[in-house]
DNA sequence: ATCTTAATTTCGGCA
DNA sequence: TGCCGAAGTTAAGAT
């Protein structure tokens, strides 16, 4: 990885056109080829970057440029878009490359898959008589979450989010109009399950007579004969 | 911003839980508080971060982790949301710092706004005899981005995006629903415009009798009488 | 301040 | 590979 301070011009052309006045920058280049902007603050998304497969090439600075001040411009080009980003460089403060060798990867643990997997095996948190049908029920329209049977009493599908917001209830919606047209399944009750649920989504949701649960995480997982197994 | 180059593992415990592995890393601590940690490859999204405000302290080293070979661990800490990110340095190989000034921020164009201003100058692409009534036309349930009426054949209401997902459909389906109740508009047409337009919200759309317009960004842009004027 | 919507979204999963 | 949906989404604009 090398990492660049330059007093620097930044211009973007592809999906849209930017262009970054001149300022203090840090350039980073990494090992891959791709190339990240980023200023003292901001965070996290650089204030342009490029995507491997790219190119960077240092081409001539014009005349014109170089009465300006710029000593280096840097011309970095998308192997499968196009897309194009012109680095004019007026001055390099730092210029260091770095090693970093193999990255093994983040280990991720407490998103929906974990949620839909711990709450389809604890289904009498939905309803004390449910029974699982199956986790991801497709549809012509999708994949349902969750789908419960209960016994002379129809189906329960459910509808998993860690943030339950508005489109949500939309999509549970448009299954839930799907699975009553089936007689074999109607009358199909719709469960909007999240671990945090916002007001405006709750509003809708009961309005259309969908009920809403607040799922604990920990407490499902607590509950789970797995348990916590991670790390 | 200071950029630190170590041996290092880093613990993330917030909305979820996640680990990095030993390995070398970029630290990059930026001035207003907010700390990155990237790898050599991988686009743009760091493997771990904690955004401002947040606080980094240097905490003591326990006998087990110095044992393992740990020298120095930083414990960033969000204010808000009590995000805690714990990094544990084995080994530092650079630590610089530099002070990079101000930031003059992104220029951009090409994004939705110019897109509703280039096709609202453009109408006819959308059909030959259509006349612009206006742009973000006002409804109880949201902006129309743009409407439009055709002598002697109703209106026709156009929802815009760059690219054409399932949510605009239902976006423009409401707006349908609405001002086709107002006997001054109806009949109310939609068109779902967007330079990409998904497979799914196609379905969904024609479905629905909504026209589907895939735009052209340069050949509006080259058509319209202001032409490129950026920069 | 809160909420809605776009993003050069990125990222992962699955057909 | 392409499509679809989630993301510690983030970020910008509107209410």
């Amino acid at each position: 990885m090398r990492l660049v301070i330059a007093d620097c011009t930044v211009d973007y052309t592809g999906r849209l056109s930017a262009h970054l006045p001149r300022a203090n920058r840090l350039l980073m280049l990494k090992g891959d080829g791709s190339i990240l902007v980023h200023s003292d603050s901001g965070s996290y998304k650089p204030l342009n970057w490029m995507n491997p497969p790219c190119t960077i090439s240092t081409i001539e600075v014009g005349e014109a440029a170089a009465e300006l001040g710029v000593v280096e411009a840097w011309q970095v080009e998308q192997g499968k878009t196009g897309d194009k980003l012109l680095i004019s460089i007026y001055e390099i403060f730092s210029d260091v490359n770095h090693d970093l060798g193999e990255e093994p990867g983040l280990l991720k643990d407490g998103v929906e898959a974990n949620l839909q997997q711990l709450l389809a095996e604890q289904v009498h948190r939905v309803h004390p008589e449910a029974i699982l049908v199956r986790r991801e029920y497709f549809t012509a329209i999708g994949p349902v979450d969750i789908l419960l049977s209960v016994p002379g009493a129809g189906h329960i599908a459910v509808e998993l989010k860690r943030r339950g917001e508005i489109d949500g209830v939309e999509q549970l919606t448009r299954y839930l109009e799907l699975l009553n047209r089936d007689p074999l399944l109607a009358p199909v009750r719709g469960v909007y399950a999240a671990q945090e649920i916002k007001p405006q989504a709750r509003t809708l949701a009961e309005d259309r007579g969908i009920e809403c649960l607040v799922l604990d995480y920990d407490e499902l997982k607590g509950s789970s004969p797995e348990g916590n197994t991670l790390f």
